[in-house]
RNA sequence: GCCAGAGUAGCUCAGUGGUAGAGCAGAGGACUCAUAAGCCUUUGGUCGCCGGUUCAAUCCCGGCCUCUGGCACCA
């Protein structure tokens, strides 16, 4: 099997999950998902990344130590995963020895072939904030903003990366792999920001001022700086396991494409001569009314209530539907309710139920062998054929909106199939040919919601294999065997009635426009 | 300022060198298996602005306007 190695970026834990960090788990889980149907050997990643200057910080706020501070957020983002359902392999800590070790290694490794060097940094040093300051901190007036107190320039002696030598390689590199980066504008992105000269990156922390990270192995007296070890984790994770590496897929979100995941992680794998991943998928942000959210404006939505009203299928449904991998997108509760009650509950949930309810009430509760297809069963057996193969390089290409926007259209047209047929009146005629074309519009309607559903199973598992169930139906281990249509189902005996998506409220119609 | 993305029906978006499409919302209709769901029909647009190329541009070129994001080392 084809190795198929995915990560989602991990969480800092430095305040509760909200909306981006639920979207991120579940693309990553549609995308981990949906390889697993195609056959890969999927690995799935994800974690907390728990080190670092802010952790130390809010845990010394709390009286409390940054372990247990970070064991208490930990929990909670690790709380999310179930919650929505996802089907991660493995949870790395940075604070995990098997990672710790794996870091001290490589930056071993790369003092030893001498990319590590020491020098002195020279900047401005709020005491108050503990952090140096830029210039862009400033007021326009040149005076440092209160909240920074006693502002002094100081001088401080710390280790570095050469990532200056390694500019060229990278541009290079991305110049000859231009899929390495998708969507394809952000590698565009990264090389005009190649197109300023680099600095070698620092990457230590005198323990004076940070104790809560990484000691680094030839010195001591300094912790890591928290990127240089957070990225390594998708290495650490799997530098035990062969065949994982390099065959990975990064997902995250643009506010750290550059320069971390573009610059210092290719630069950082390279240097310590090992392959690097084959790409990074970069995601956009969801907005609220336009803006970006943020707790500190108080529009964060908690994901976790809406699952709570409306399941996780169906939140995992709106947010893969509704969002263009790798461009913004709006959330709001009204855009939410409506995908819910148009595409959910009317057109799918209710194909479910009004499926199951005339196979009880015309087939005795089984599904009949289908007669011989006519050209209404023929037109949409052809659309199934025309779908499924539109669908599945949509998914390969993570256009995963398109690919359930095809899907929802195949469900359309299984919904207008059956009132073509009308088996409610078929099923008043005592004639044969009428009972033999209600068997087969009976049979017909199981056998299309069945594959329909089969095309959402990454992005809806829970409810896929509810409707498998209820139609009585149980998928074989091999996915894309259940992709052909047959009559598989004929002989399955059917639940009454199931009200998948129940809708939540009564129809209350939105005021005609003028 | 530089770079990138985007400006198309009320809303969300697709699209092509030959006088525009989908879904939702709105209107009308026939039906009743179903979560007043589903189905059929239908009303909406001088495709951001100004020029240019072309027999012909929403789609190509130039300029402009507006919106969004990035422009680092956040120690």
């Amino acid at each position: 099997m084809k190795p198929f190695y995915i990560t989602t970026a991990i969480d800092y834990v430095n305040g509760s999950p909200h909306l981006g960090h639920a979207y991120e788990k579940v693309l990553t889980d549609v995308i981990a998902r949906f390889r697993r149907q195609m056959g890969d050997r999927v690995h799935f990643l994800t974690g907390v990344d728990e080190h670092g200057q802010k952790v130390q910080k809010s845990a010394k706020a709390r009286g409390i130590t940054p372990q247990a501070y970070a064991d208490e957020v930990s929990a909670e983002f690790r709380a999310l995963l179930p919650k929505l359902n996802i089907s991660n392999n493995d949870f790395i800590r940075t604070t995990e020895e098997r990672h710790k070790k794996v870091v001290r290694q490589v930056l071993q490794q790369l003092h030893d072939q001498g990319e590590i060097y020491q020098a002195e940094y020279q900047g401005f040093y709020s005491g108050r904030q503990e952090q140096f300051l830029q210039d862009k901190d400033r007021n326009p007036d040149g005076s440092w903003p209160e909240i920074y107190g006693e502002v002094t320039e100081i001088t401080e002696t710390n280790y570095f990366f050469k990532l200056r030598g390694y500019q060229q390689w990278l541009v290079d590199f991305l110049t000859q792999n231009e899929n390495f980066i998708f969507p394809r504008f952000r590698q565009k992105q990264v090389l005009e920001f190649l197109k300023e000269p680099l600095n070698d990156l620092c990457i230590s922390r005198p323990r004076e001022r940070l104790e809560w990270g990484i000691p680094l192995p030839f010195d001591a007296g300094y912790v890591t700086y928290v990127w240089f070890d957070a990225l390594l984790n998708y290495y650490s994770a799997v530098a035990d396991q062969p065949g994982l590496w390099p065959a990975a897929w990064h997902v995250i979100g643009k506010d750290i494409l550059v320069p971390p995941h573009a610059v210092y992680w290719p630069i950082m794998l390279h240097a310590a001569k090992l392959p690097l991943p084959h790409g990074l998928l970069v995601h956009g942000w969801w907005l609220q009314g336009g803006a970006k959210m943020s707790k500190s404006t108080g529009n964060a939505l908690n994901p976790l209530d809406l699952i709570a009203e409306f399941g996780a299928d169906a939140f995992r449904y709106f947010v893969i539907r509704e969002m263009n991998v790798g461009q913004d997108s709006d959330f709001t509760r009204e855009q939410f309710l409506v995908r819910y009650n148009s595409e959910l509950a009317n057109n799918l949930g209710n194909l479910v139920n009004r499926t199951l309810n005339m196979t009880t009430r015309f087939g005795a509760g089984a599904i009949p062998v289908a007669g011989a297809p006519a050209e209404a069963e023929q037109e949409l057996q052809a659309l199934w054929t025309r779908t499924r193969d539109e669908v599945l390089p949509l998914c390969e290409g993570f256009q995963f909106h398109s690919a359930i926007e095809r899907t929802m259209g195949f469900i359309t047209a299984t919904n207008a199939y059956i009132e073509r047929r009308a088996p409610w009146k078929l099923g008043k005629s005592s004639e044969p040919a009428d009972q033999e074309l209600l068997r087969t519009s009976l049979a017909t309607m199981a056998e299309s919601l069945r594959l329909g559903v089969a095309l959402l199973q990454a992005v809806m598992p829970a409810a896929a294999d509810r409707i498998n169930s209820v139609l009585g139906y149980r998928p074989g281990p091999s996915w894309m065997n259940e992709l052909t249509w047959d009559g598989r189902l004929a002989g399955c005996k059917v639940a009454e009635a199931l009200v998948l998506f129940p809708r939540p409220q009564p129809a209350a119609k939105a005021p005609a426009k003028p």
